[in-house]
RNA sequence: GCCCCCUUCGUCUAGUGGCCCAGGACGUCGCCUUCUCAUGGCGAAAACAGGGGUUCGACUCCCCUAGGGGGUACCA
């Protein structure tokens, strides 16, 4: 494809009325990409026609996550269309199409004449090529909303004015409005204007086809829910009795001041008439249920480092063209080009995100990774990060290789901030109960050895384990090692063990120890 | 209903008429390394939606069918 002809601007022009979804994330790289490669601007704006939905905090919050993700912008205001509408612009401009006779006045709303007053309509998309759209299947559509739309412009109207305000040479956007474009291709006619370039991305789905969106947590809801009702025959009742105790126990009571309130909402879900966000985190969290990750602060909690979020998604849909995937910012603002985006939907596909994170964190060193790790603990386990005080160097070394996220660890790590409520059966017999209980042996051994380290610390801890191997006249670190595993996490998995071992502390370790010897002694 | 767009391994994709009995990545499976898990190494299975054309020759071009997505809103 031919380089674009300068200046190259970009926009990204979400609508505030909720968190920053993949797909947006996506289009903003895309746009932000393209105006890097061109030594263009990326600008933002937001599309906030629809007074209604629309709010400040949701703009702040998509906001933030575009810091996250490391997309910088280039226009210091940012733009609302409410705050143009005040002033007066888009009334201008639909002023202008009444008096040329292009638009009409419908009850209170206005209308733009399409059809046979403006005939067919054909345009270039920079990923789609060209469409073409027969008058007959154009019909009239409404530029200005009636009275209960607060004489708003719509959507149509306002991009159109914006794209050519703000000088967008380049507008990158998702494939849903690729059949609209018509109707932005023949308002810029109708007002002299030049047409920006368009290129519409294709959509992700979910691995089921549908589309990836935030009702994906409500139907995850409603599926957990109804599976917990038909468990006993429980009814609605219960459940909204459920969820409001946990929301009690767990959630500080300000949320949940309104219980009556709270329990509609409840209801609601469950019942699949609608929901609202904080129903479904409460819900989830009532139900243990892990919400699927659509919105980047999703993904965000969930551990991903930003850098391979886009990465990820910039390949879910855009290659350049050889077999390189692993490539950053700076490579897409070096490389990216419009012609290369494909045009089929794609699924998201979280093993392959995940596998991603992972090769991301296996290139950083331990010393580069505890850091990354301490920041995401600070945000969302604080709790775990004090219990571990001086220890978390050791349990982000334990984990380092043994992470796909930076949250994994809170989970594969359990037994660290819990001793063990119950001994995995498997695990028990064949490491401790097999032949004549010869595990059960090595542990008491072990108990009496371990009291004597001195200092509690990884290379003394191993040297002990080593000295108890010969000892033991056992052939195998194993048959040490994996005694200590169930006895220490209930189950036959941990990290090195000298390692388990230093994490847990001395003092742990041995009663952990005792325990296990005293209930599986019989 | 009408209109538009899309269709290569399970998934993301390379492929722009012969280099392709189709290459890479994730996932899956097997083997090796190993105190478990993980890491690392090696290897395997796995795709051109179907049917017609065009052509000496089609994954690549055209048509039809099927499937999927979108639009048809005073939502964006």
């Amino acid at each position: 494809m031919l380089d674009p002809t300068p200046p190259v601007v970009t926009r990204f022009a979400p609508s505030p009325t909720g968190e920053l979804h993949i797909g947006g994330a996506r289009t903003a790289l895309y746009a932000w990409a393209y105006a890097r490669r061109y030594g263009g601007q990326f600008l933002l704006r937001f599309e906030d026609t629809d007074l209604a939905r629309s709010s400040e905090a949701s703009a702040d919050r998509i906001l933030e996550d575009l810091r996250w993700l490391g997309l910088d912008w280039d226009n210091d205001d940012i733009p609302r269309q409410s705050q143009r509408h005040a002033a007066g612009r888009y009334d201008e401009v639909i002023q202008q199409l009444l008096d040329q006779g292009d638009a009409y006045e419908d009850g209170d709303a206005v209308r733009f004449k399409m059809g046979d007053h403006r005939g067919d309509v054909t345009f270039d998309d920079a990923v789609y090529g060209t469409i073409h759209t027969p008058a007959a299947d154009l019909e009239d559509f409404i530029i200005r909303k009636g009275d209960a739309g607060g004489k708003m412009p719509t959507f149509h109207l306002a991009v159109v004015v914006d794209d050519h305000d703000f000088e967008v040479s380049h507008v990158i956007r998702g494939q849903e409005h690729l059949s609209n474009t018509a109707k932005h291709a023949a308002l810029c006619d109708a007002l002299g204007w030049t047409r920006p370039t368009w290129a519409h991305t294709p959509s992700i789905m979910n691995p089921g086809g549908s589309k990836m969106s935030k009702r994906d947590k409500g139907k995850a809801c409603q599926a957990a829910a109804k599976q917990w009702m038909q468990k006993e025959t429980r009814d609605i009742r219960d459940f909204c009795a459920m969820c409001v105790c946990s929301a009690i126990n767990s959630l500080e009571e300000s949320r949940v001041a309104d219980e009556a309130c709270f329990t509609d909402e409840v209801g609601e879900v469950a019942t699949g008439q609608s929901y609202s966000m904080i129903g479904i985190e409460l819900i989830a969290s009532a139900l243990d249920l892990q919400l699927p990750e659509i919105e980047v602060a999703d993904f965000r909690r969930s551990g991903y480092l930003p850098a391979q979020l886009l990465n990820y998604v910039a390949l879910l849909g855009w290659n350049p063209g050889n077999d390189l995937e692993h490539f950053d910012l700076k490579y897409l603002a070096e490389h990216f080009a419009l012609d290369r985006i494909n045009k089929a939907n794609s699924t998201f596909d979280r093993a392959k995100l995940a596998s991603f994170n992972q090769d991301a964190i296996l290139q950083m060193s331990l010393d580069d990774f505890e850091p990354v790790l301490r920041s995401h603990f600070e945000q969302f386990h604080s709790d775990k990060l004090e219990q571990l005080g001086d220890n978390f160097r050791l349990f982000s070394d334990a984990y380092w290789e043994r992470s796909k996220t930076l949250d994994d660890p809170a989970t594969l790590g359990t037994f660290v901030f819990a001793a063990p409520t119950e001994y995995n059966a498997k695990a028990v017999k064949k490491n401790l109960a097999k032949n004549e209980n010869q595990g059960l042996q090595v542990l008491k051994h072990l108990h009496a050895s371990l009291a004597d380290v001195s200092p509690w610390d990884v290379p003394t801890i191993r040297a002990s384990l080593e000295q108890a191997v010969a000892d033991l006249e056992g052939p195998h670190m194993g048959h040490v090692a994996q005694p200590l595993r169930v006895a220490l996490t209930g189950t036959a998995v941990s990290p090195e063990i000298d390692a388990t071992l230093a994490l847990l502390g001395q003092n742990e370790t041995l009663t952990r120890i005792a325990r296990c010897l005293e209930e599986l002694a019989a």
